[in-house]
DNA sequence: GAGTTTGAAACT
DNA sequence: CAGTTTCAAACTC
C-alpha cells in the first residue's frame, strides 16, 4: 500500500471540477479517444485455475493475457475504465496512484489530465488535507470472499502473501497465507489489542500479555510459501519490515492512546505510565530488532531469484553487520538483489 | 459482450 | 464509527 501518495480514505469528497473549467471544456472535449479493448491475459482464471505459484509469474510473463491487468505502465498510468468518478477518486487507478490517466485509457469523461492538472492538485490537496492523519495507510488485503485466491486480493494480485497486516478471512493465498499465527500472546500485543477487553488496567494489558514479543516478520511459520517473484510491487511493502518503523496497527494506535489517557489517569502515581512506556519502547525496539535479524534476511535471501547459488551462499556474511542487515531489508525489491551483489564484490 | 461478484472508496 | 451505497475491476457464462 503502500507508498500511498494520497490519502486512502479522505473523509470529504473531492470538489467537482471547477464550473469554469467544465464550461470551458465540454466534457466530449476530455473524452479519451474510444480505447482499444484491453490486452488481454491469459492468466488462469477460476477455482480450478488455481495457478502454480512457483509458474505463475513465467506464465503471466509468457502468455497473453486474457484481460490486461491494471499494472503501472512505462508512463505510470494504469490504464483505466472509470466512466462516473471522473478519474478524480481513488476509484480511478491512475488517480489512486498519483499519476494521470493517458489516452490508453477507456474513461470517460476524464479529468485526470495534465489539462486539468490545477483541478487535480486541488483535489488531491483536498483530499489530503481532509484525510485524517491518524489514518494509517492500508496494508494488506481486507478480503473476505475470495479467499485470497482472486486478483480481488491485492495480495494475490501482486504475487504476495499474505501477512499479519492482512484481514483476510479464510485466507488461501497460495503466496503465503495469512493463517493468524499471532494469535498467542503477541498477537494480542501487536495486532489485536483492540479485540480484547480494555476495561482493566492497560499497563497490565501491554506487560503481562506480553511477556515475549515476537516479530511477526521473522516468525518465518508466517508465511508458508513465498515463491521468487519477477514482478516489484510498492504494494509490496506491506511485508517489509521496514514499514513497522513507519506504522502502527490500529491497536497499537489505540493501545498508546489508551496509554495516553491512562497517563492521565495515573498521573499521579506517574511510574505505571513510566514502567509500562518504557516496556514499549522495548518491545518496539525488540520488532524492529527481530525485523533485521540474519534469519529474516536469509529468508529474504531464499526468495531472490535474481542471485546465483554462489552469490547466496556469500550473502550471508554480508548480514553479519547489522547495518547491512537493516538496509537489506529496508532496500526496495528492484535494488536489494544489485545492493547485495555489490556487497558480496566488496566481500570477495 | 453482458451480467455477476468482489473489495475498496465514498457516503450516511 | 458501523452500515450502506457506489464504483470499477475481476470474473463467469
Amino acid at each position: 500500500m503502500e507508498a500511498t501518495p494520497i490519502s486512502v480514505k479522505p473523509p470529504s469528497p473531492p470538489p467537482p471540477p471547477p464550473p469554469h473549467l467544465t464550461a470551458a471544456v465540454p466534457l466530449s472535449a476530455v473524452e479519451p479517444p474510444p480505447s482499444p479493448p484491453p490486452a488481454v491475459a491469459a492468466a488462469p482464471e477460476g477455482p480450478d485455475a488455481l495457478p502454480d505459484p512457483t509458474s505463475m509469474n513465467q506464465l503471466a510473463l509468457a502468455t497473453t493475457p486474457k484481460r490486461q491487468k491494471l499494472e503501472d505502465a512505462a508512463d505510470g498510468c494504469k490504464h483505466c475504465a472509470c466512466k462516473k468518478s471522473r478519474c478524480l477518486k481513488l476509484y480511478c487507478p491512475c488517480f489512486a496512484g498519483g499519476g494521470y490517466c493517458s489516452e490508453k485509457c477507456g474513461c470517460v469523461p476524464c479529468f485526470n489530465k495534465s489539462d486539468f492538472a490545477e483541478t487535480v492538485q486541488t483535489t488531491r490537496k483536498e483530499d489530503a488535507h481532509n484525510s485524517s492523519s491518524s489514518t494509517p495507510p492500508r496494508r494488506g488485503c481486507n478480503c473476505k470472499k475470495s479467499s485470497c485466491l482472486k486478483k480481488y486480493c491485492d495480495c494475490y494480485q501482486d504475487g504476495t502473501g499474505c501477512s499479519l497486516f492482512c484481514r483476510c478471512e479464510d485466507c488461501k493465498n497460495p503466496y503465503g497465507k495469512n493463517e493468524g499465527f499471532m494469535a498467542d500472546e503477541s498477537k494480542r500485543f501487536i495486532y489485536t489489542g483492540a479485540d480484547l477487553d480494555h476495561s482493566e488496567d492497560e499497563h497490565d494489558f501491554v506487560v503481562e500479555r506480553s511477556p515475549r514479543l515476537q516479530s511477526p516478520i521473522s516468525k518465518e511459520s508466517s508465511f508458508q510459501h513465498t515463491p521468487p517473484r519477477s514482478k516489484a510491487s510498492s504494494r509490496d511493502t506491506h511485508l517489509l519490515p521496514q514499514v513497522l518503523s513507519q506504522w502502527q496497527p490500529r491497536s497499537w494506535q489505540l493501545s498508546l492512546k489508551r496509554q495516553g489517557n491512562d497517563h492521565r489517569a495515573v498521573d499521579d502515581s506517574g511510574e505505571n505510565h513510566k514502567s509500562s512506556s518504557h516496556e514499549w519502547q522495548l518491545a518496539k525496539h525488540q520488532v524492529q530488532e527481530d525485523a533485521y535479524s540474519i534469519s529474516r534476511c536469509v529468508q529474504i535471501l531464499n526468495g531472490m531469484v535474481e542471485l546465483s547459488q554462489v552469490e547466496k551462499s556469500v550473502a550471508p556474511d554480508v548480514f553479519l553487520q547489522p547495518g547491512n542487515r537493516e538496509i537489506f531489508v529496508s532496500l526496495g525489491l528492484d535494488v536489494r538483489a544489485l545492493w547485495l551483489k555489490r556487497k558480496i564484490q566488496h566481500l570477495t
